[in-house]
RNA sequence: GCCGCCUUAGCUCAGCUGGUAGAGCGGUACUUUCGUAAAGUAUAGGUCGCCGGUUCAAAUCCGGCAGGCGGCUCCA
């Protein structure tokens, strides 16, 4: 079955599932069932009924009754008119709009309508003047198509789950009730399907987090505010460390900024103008204003104000690893990946002249790819989003907009990375690079960002002075490589599993014994353990190691420590001590190793 | 924020149509000193998320709030 047939096929489900709900609540009014990846959904209203997964058996037995009956899917078409009256008559107040805007403007899709026609009365237009319809036994509905040949022919599905959601996609609008379904060609691969669900929810980073004592929340803290618990910690804290290694080897400074702001500076940078309801704020006991800090973009252009006076100066290269906050919808908060604060991002801001800018955001480039080889991360790829130029407002200057679009895509080009280009997804300050990856449910996720900044240059009134005693604005690369060091450890939780890499593991190595005629020896590996110093990836670091040395079987303590999953456990008993060995045990098996060789092993892992 | 669902011991969960709370794991004590994913016995843990209402009686029914989960981008 090729692509198109399986949407046929998935989108005829979506007829199906209307036809059910509409058999079972016949005043049910329908909005739009489109084809979603790995199956379908329909948005539907029914007043006075709230649909719960408990009437799925119900709604699915109906669909059985309407796939057994095995109706044909034909086409009809009537004219704009007819179908207008046909939709008032039908009581599908939904349908009578979607055909308003197709007779005005020959489209539904919202981001090409003009909001304020959307959903209005259109007497006529330059839209179509007519459009199809499809019918199976006693439903017929709006559709372009195509459909499976029949009702029979729809391969396996199951409904998933019912959600509100806004009609259009607009907050202002009705909320539907939109029911989810999954669909493949057959029962096989919708049990493969609905199995890697249940697997990827094992490896869910709000799972993992609890159960490896990484993070957690507390209803008194409040929602989407995580405490990192010590194992946590320690793992934030390697990857700040970490990242400051590699950029103070790349030119980059560090420094330290407020957590809180007066309202000036993020009225001159325009955040208070576009971003005043992400951001939480304070009135002092003197009457002031002050906002807790969403980003720290700002204030890094003040600190350039004090360093930079000439080209000489330039490039300059800030970073900073803040704890910001930002109000996030209360609905939007999920674990570590969305979170209202501490965000820690990972944030730098290079501050370059227009000649430097590709070779500088080129050394951006390598050091992204650096870093996420070391990290283990490999299915990425660059998304470059630029404004529509025709449509989207956008402040500034359009052809430096446009230059510095061109001046990152030959960057990427002469790297030779892999992108795609995205119109109207822009910064309000300027184009931008995203890094785009799957997530363990194969839903594409963004996990950095870097982008060109043409506009607060200007407005921050930046400056330096040129070799011919001009003044010049730079150009400034706003980027994150990490994106935020909380999520991504949410990120890598996912991705591994639990298993993190060697050198981020809280807890690295964990020495399980036998019994008590041991202890001698363990002390004797405690003391080679506590003076090994690892240099790779990162420099001097310790290495992090416990003992479990209770009265409890070994057994015992090798499924702990593995429900820890924790990398390398060394296994001592009297046979060890007797040799000068340790039994190693990893994830890949057991293996002896003498006690010399102890640290050669640790450098290799 | 909005819609739906959920919230019982540290964890995972049971508790039918209202009669006042249970299991396993974990914890603690004692016994056991043990070689690659759970030793044995005993024992302590709960204002059933919070507030209010109905009732002779509420974990159970109703309302509000808080927190959690799924969704609100995919467009006849």
């Amino acid at each position: 079955m090729n692509k198109e047939q399986l949407n046929a096929m998935r989108h005829s489900l979506a007829h199906i599932t209307a036809q059910a709900v509409q058999r079972i609540w016949s005043g049910a009014k329908f909005g739009v069932g489109p084809v979603i990846e790995n199956g379908f959904y329909y948005d539907i209203d029914i007043e006075e009924v709230k649909i719960s997964e408990d009437d799925f058996s119900k709604i699915e037995a109906e669909m059985r009754k309407i796939i057994a009956a095995d109706y044909l899917f034909e086409r009809s078409e009537k004219s704009i008119e007819e179908s207008i009256k046909w939709a008032d008559e039908a009581k599908q107040p939904y349908k009578t709009e979607l055909l308003n805007d197709l007779r005005r403007s020959g489209t539904t899709l919202a981001k090409d309508l003009d909001p304020a026609e959307m959903g209005t009365i259109a007497e006529s237009g330059s839209g179509v003047d007519t459009v199809s319809f499809y019918t199976d036994g006693d439903f017929t509905d709006l559709c372009r198509g195509p459909h499976a040949e029949s009702t029979g022919r729809v391969g396996a599905f199951k409904l998933m789950r019912v959600a509100g959601a806004y009609w259009r996609g607009k907050e202002t609008n009705p909320q539907m009730q939109r029911l989810y379904g999954v669909a493949f060609a057959t029962q096989e691969e919708l049990d493969a399907h609905l199995n890697m669900l249940e697997e990827a929810k094992k490896r869910d980073h709000r799972k993992l987090g609890e159960e490896l004592e990484m993070f957690t929340f507390s209803e008194d803290v409040g929602k989407g505010l995580p405490l990192l618990m010590p194992r946590g910690s320690v793992i934030k804290n390697l990857l700040s460390r970490y990242m400051r290694q590699e950029e103070e080897m790349n030119g980059y400074k560090y420094i330290d900024t407020p957590v809180i702001t007066h309202e000036r500076l993020y009225e001159k940078s325009g955040h208070a103008k576009f971003y005043s309801d992400d951001m939480f704020s304070m009135v002092d006991a003197e009457g002031q204003k002050f906002y807790v800090s969403p980003m720290n973009c700002p204030h890094h252009h003040q600190v350039y104000v004090k360093l930079v006076e000439s080209y000489n100066d330039l490039p300059l290269r800030l970073a900073e690893h803040a704890g910001l906050y930002r109000h996030e919808l209360s609905g939007t908060l999920t674990g570590l990946i969305r979170i209202r604060g501490p965000i820690t991002q990972n944030d730098a801001h290079l501050y370059v002249t227009k000649d430097q800018l590709k070779n500088e955001f080129k050394k951006v480039l390598e050091l992204f790819r650096h870093v996420y080889e070391v990290m283990g991360v490999e299915d990425y790829w660059y998304r470059l989003s630029l404004p529509d130029f025709d449509k989207d407002k956008f402040e500034g200057d359009k052809n430096v907009w446009q230059e510095s679009g061109d001046i990152i895509r030959q960057a990427m080009d002469e790297l030779g990375v892999k992108y795609i280009e995205a119109e109207g997804e822009a910064a309000f300050y300027g184009p931008k690079v995203d890094v785009q990856t799957r997530n363990v449910l194969g839903k594409e996720d963004s996990i950095a960002t870097s982008q060109i900044d043409v506009l607060i240059p200007e407005r921050m009134d930046l400056a330096y002075v040129d070799s011919d005693g001009n003044k010049q604005r730079p150009i400034i690369i706003h980027r994150a490589i990490l994106g935020s060091i909380e999520r991504f450890m949410g990120f890598l939780l996912e991705k591994t599993a639990g298993w993190l890499p060697f050198w981020l593991a809280p807890e690295q190595v964990r020495i399980l014994t036998i019994n008590e005629t041991v202890n001698d020896y363990v002390d004797e590996i405690v003391s080679i353990l506590s003076d090994i110093v690892l240099m790779k990836p990162l420099k001097y670091n310790e290495v992090r190691f416990t003992t479990d040395n209770r009265n409890e079987s070994l057994g015992k303590k090798i499924r702990e420590a593995t429900a820890m999953k924790i990398p390398v456990q060394l296994i001592i008993g009297p046979r060890d001590k007797e040799n000068r060995e340790i039994s190693v045990r990893t994830q890949k098996g057991e293996e002896k190793i003498s006690l010399n060789s102890l640290r050669e092993y640790l450098e290799g892992v």
